[in-house]
RNA sequence: GCCCAGAUGGUGGAAUCGGUAGACACGAGGGACUUAAAAUCCCUUGGCCUAACGGCCGUACGGGUUCGAGUCCCGUUCCGGGCACCA
């Protein structure tokens, strides 16, 4: 009798082994090469893990485990996501404490994350909702708050820097990025009270309280970032996202704008993510030009990207939220300019973003355009963001299409600048062609000291260059670039999040002493969200900062001397998910985010896995906040993730029945057209290859237990589709039902075979017997009819290495491009042809087992133990590929035709002339493309370079 | 509208450098073993023509480069993703 592959037995005794053998324990070794692989770590969401969820770990953990054979020091980590939103939600759906919530869906997750066999260190597990982690999320912001961004250096300095400048030269020669510009002297500075000195420091700080229009969502009771909101509902729930102007914790996340831009540079991320990144940044290279406003001293700026079109502008617009609309409106004008403001505040922005309606006001006041010295007049209209920019543009309607809708409808004059441009119909917004009418035939341009700019004849690009040149030179203007990234808004009015280390001192903000840190998060017993937006750690009890005694005291003592209100808002969900990589190299520190050895020998992730959802978020978040970290020397590297790979999702494939209608008889898929049907998705756990289990359905629900079925030879079978997995179509697959079912190592070779990792693709169980039959027979190379190990020293047969050495270089190349679902038919065919081979040499079967470690940890390590090892086959070596083994020759290319064509092949080095004739005659059929010519000679020349002379026929 | 990535049998997908398209697996059909079922094994399986040998067509569509194109170039269609009154 045949030993059998009992997977359960052998998957239960290596999950034991590994845990009591501290197997996947790492820790930092210097005579090893580091490598950090990472997860994006999980939400612990009440609905567990579906099949679709362990894709991207099982990817990671292969390659984790590839890089420990081939003798790296492998940190490969997890933990739990556990504050924010998701979390905060599940518990209020479900009316339960979030922390309860919360600890009993990360038990869960555990408990099915380790039926999969994944290297995880354990030890090294961070919660982000755990005081001992958060303590360093609390401590980082205090960082940012003490810190300013110089925009000479490019990185944050302390803010004492600043102060002292302040000190000396007032705002005179000051380079930091800022909410807006200030301008002061030292004197000024220095009269200040501490109220106005703290309110100019927080228009430097990096993390600051700004007054700025957020994202409110009354139904989740918070404020929202900007990538928590897409097309004006909140991503979360789908709810409705109104502006509304509020006091809120920001991040200066705008300031590190160009760094994480050149940062793309240097990562190896997938194009399209890297695009999404830039897209988001928004870097856009331009000139600002000064306007002066006809009859008065006063000037404004604008912003453009077309310098070139300086000579089409007809007309001027402001964003109706500008300040300069109060100073450029006209008495006559005023109420028609109020009339249009009051209208413009009554549309939400999800209707300034859906309808592009035309509209907008007259000012009544003109510019004065630097370059033709004519008037043009001031318009007020939405389509020009306050936000963006300096609120204000030059309009050229010949070149800009939205300017070309605006002043069609108010009928206002479009004049054409680049040759051959017809605008008679629409604009001309392509950046391309002669410039003329620049300035227009018997106009003369404003000269400035003799010098008067001309742009005719220049292409546009040549143009733009000009008259950035000329700008700069008579001070008319300056080169400028803006950026589309906004500061993060950082408060949340929510419970579950991490608590501000701040207190109120006359309304002035005060930082907790960063050894008092953490702050942790009190207990409160209603912990609901409200519409109006108090916070809800309004509702707890003991939140006030004694500042004498240096700890958190009930409220009832505050009495704004010595015991002072602490912060209600808490850190949205990316404020813990922003540093994790860096605290999994130290956890257990309690004396600094990470010691210098950790983060010296660790430095940063070297292959990051994960959804691409984060584009905007996450993945911002954290390489702003690992760029801060850089600049105060804590992280070592600029960029916290080298390589990425984002794995696509896993859809679900749900199953349909079809019933007759007004009846409880259903017809299988193929006779249901001669009915009037009604397609019932049905449990996929019920199906099987489309198969519906007929009992098994009508146990399913009471109403179907006298269901009839007209069947097609004797089966009924159901139809499908491609959806979102979800409870709701019935089409969840719970990886530990294939587990139960197949084995650990048949779900994670499956889950690979299904297709390449970045793609995303349907969940289908039907083809898991494919995977399921190949690690049968692996097991019987390894075992002989009598179920003893037949495992010997013979000498494997060239054919055997073959074989072997054929695996080795495809796996080996296919784990280090992620490419594995090409891997396991490489096994599968090595298997078969070993099989044949009737190999039993362990020379070719312990490599076979190396090789299958990563991705079937279990059978490895059983087989492994079986051929007399006692250590574990994760530090078992990974095989070298040698060449020798793989003799085959191909025609790579003719490289001259005199009669005599010269193909390039390669051989073996010792591979003799007589195969390599043989090879090249076998070829013969390459040089078909020659009609009419025979292959007469063949000459092998030593070195790899055959001649093949051919004659015509 | 702009940017990015795609399109290969009934299905998932191979073809990694421009060199035999469809590896491997699923599904389907046929067969062996079996009282039967399960399990296992073997054969067939892109389309069309042919009794067969064999031939022709075929990688979304239309062109091009090349001795040779799924692969490179130009254009078109369709699907997915990102950005979007960003001046």
């Amino acid at each position: 009798m045949a030993k059998e592959y009992n997977f359960r037995d052998i998957e239960t005794k290596w999950r034991q082994r590994w845990v009591l053998d501290k197997t996947y324990h790492v820790t930092e070794d210097g005579s090893k090469k580091k490598f950090y692989v990472l997860n994006m770590f999980p939400y612990p969401s009440g609905a567990g893990l579906h099949v679709g969820h362990p894709l991207g770990y099982i990817a990671s953990d292969i390659y984790a485990r590839f890089k420990r054979q081939q003798g790296f020091n492998v940190l490969n980590p997890m933990g739990y996501d556990s504050y924010g939103l998701p979390a905060e939600q599940y518990a209020i759906q479900t009316g339960q404490h979030p922390e309860k919530t919360t600890f009993q869906n990360i038990d869960r997750y555990r408990e099915q994350l380790d039926k999969i066999g994944f290297c995880f260190d354990w030890d090294r597990e961070v919660r982000t909702c755990a005081p001992g982690y958060y303590k360093w999320t609390q401590w980082a912001f205090q960082q940012m708050y003490e810190s300013y961004f110089c925009t000479t250096c490019q990185k944050a300095q302390p803010i004492a820097k600043l102060i002292a400048h302040l000190e000396a030269n007032g705002t005179e020669g000051l380079c930091a990025a800022q909410s807006e510009e200030l301008n002061f002297t030292a004197e000024e500075w220095k009269a200040m009270d501490a109220k106005q000195q703290n309110d100019v420091l927080m228009n430097y700080r990096l993390a600051f309280l700004g007054e700025t229009m957020v994202n409110w969502c009354p139904e989740l009771g918070t404020v929202l970032a900007n990538d928590e909101v897409v097309e004006g509902v909140s991503v979360r729930g789908g709810f409705p996202v109104e502006q509304k102007k509020m006091r809120q914790w920001c991040l200066r996340v705008s300031a590190y704008s160009q760094r994480l831009l050149d940062g793309l540079d240097t990562i190896q991320w997938s194009e399209s993510i890297k695009e999404t990144q830039k897209n988001w940044i928004g870097r856009s290279e331009g000139t600002e030009v000064e306007f002066k406003i006809a009859g008065t001293d006063e000037t404004f700026t604008i912003f453009t990207t077309r310098a070139d079109t300086m000579f089409g502008v007809t007309f001027m617009v402001l964003a109706p939220e500008s300040e300069l609309v109060a100073k450029v409106t006209t008495a006559e004008q005023k109420q028609a300019v109020d009339e249009y403001i009051s209208y413009v505040k009554g549309r939400t922005e999800r209707e300034r973003m859906i309808d592009h309606k035309v509209t907008g006001v007259f000012s009544g006041s003109y510019a004065i355009n630097p370059f033709t010295g004519e008037q043009n007049p001031i318009w007020i209209s939405e389509y020009v963001l306050a936000g963006y920019g300096t609120g204000a543009i030059m309009a050229v309607p010949a070149h800009d299409s939205r300017d070309y809708a605006f002043a069609k409808h108010f009928h206002l004059p479009i004049i054409p600048l680049i040759e051959g441009a017809d605008v008679s119909e629409e604009s001309y917004d392509a950046k391309e062609g002669i410039v003329s009418n620049s300035p227009a035939a018997g106009k003369t341009a404003v000269a400035y000291d003799g010098e008067a700019l001309v742009l005719n004849g220049l292409t546009v690009k040549e143009a733009i260059q000009a008259t950035k040149v000329f700008v700069k030179k008579h001070h008319i203007g300056r080169v400028k670039v803006n950026y589309r990234l906004r500061d993060a808004i950082f408060s949340r009015q929510r419970y579950w999040g991490e608590p501000f280390p701040v207190y109120y001192k006359n309304g002035i903000p005060q930082m907790i002493p960063a050894d008092c840190l953490p702050i942790e998060l009190p207990q409160v017993e209603n912990f609901l969200p409200t519409a109006t937006g108090e916070p809800p750690l309004g509702n707890a009890q003991i939140w006030a900062w004694d500042e004498v005694n240096r700890k958190i005291v009930d409220k009832a003592l505050i009495d704004e001397t010595t015991v002072f209100p602490i912060e209600l808002y808490t850190m949205p969900g990316f404020a813990g998910s922003s540093a994790y990589y860096l605290r999994y190299m130290d956890p257990h520190n309690d004396d600094a985010l990470l010691s210098e050895e950790a983060a010296n020998y660790w430095q940063n992730v070297d292959l990051y896995v994960g959804g691409s959802e984060h584009a905007t978020g996450h993945l911002i978040y954290s390489r702003f906040w690992n760029k801060f970290l850089f600049d105060l020397g804590i992280s070592k590297k600029e960029e916290p993730f080298q390589k990425l790979v984002n794995q696509g999702m896993i859809q679900g494939r749900s199953n349909f029945v079809h019933r007759i209608q007004g009846t409880n008889t259903f017809v299988s898929l193929g006779l249901k057209d001669q009915y009037d049907v009604t397609p019932i998705h049905v449990d996929v756990n019920i199906v099987k290859n489309d198969v519906l289990d007929v009992e098994a359905f009508k146990a399913w629900r009471p109403e179907y237990a006298d269901a009839e079925f007209l069947l097609e030879d004797g089966k009924y079978i159901c139809d499908w589709a491609i959806e979102k997995m979800s409870k709701s179509m019935f089409n969840v697959v719970n990886p530990d039902m294939i587990v139960e079912r197949y084995g650990a190592d048949t779900l994670r070779l499956y889950e690979m075979f299904l297709g390449p990792v970045e793609q995303s693709k349907p969940w289908d169980t039907n083809g898991i017997d494919g995977c399921h039959r190949f690690l049968k027979k692996f097991w019987m190379l390894f075992w002989d009819k009598d179920g003893q190990l037949q495992v010997d020293d013979s000498e494997p047969t060239a054919d055997n290495m073959k074989s072997l050495h054929k695996l080795i270089k495809k796996v080996s190349a296919d784990i280090e491009e992620f490419s594995y679902n090409t891997s396991i038919p490489a096994f599968m065919v090595a298997t078969t042809e070993l099989l044949q081979q009737k190999c039993h040499s362990r020379k070719v079967l312990e490599p076979m087992t190396a090789l299958i470690a990563p991705f079937c940890p279990h059978i490895a390590e059983e087989l492994w133990e079986a051929m007399g090892h006692n250590t574990t086959v994760c530090d078992a070596q990974w095989p070298a590929f040698d060449e020798k083994y793989l003799v085959e020759s191909s025609v790579k290319m003719p490289v001259q035709f005199n009669g005599k064509v010269r193909f390039t092949m390669e051989f073996p080095a010792d591979a003799s002339k007589d195969d390599m004739e043989k090879a090249a005659l076998a070829d013969e059929q390459s040089a078909k493309y020659l009609a009419g010519m025979q292959v007469v000679k063949v000459v092998v020349v030593p070195g790899r370079i055959i001649n093949i002379v051919i004659k015509p026929e």
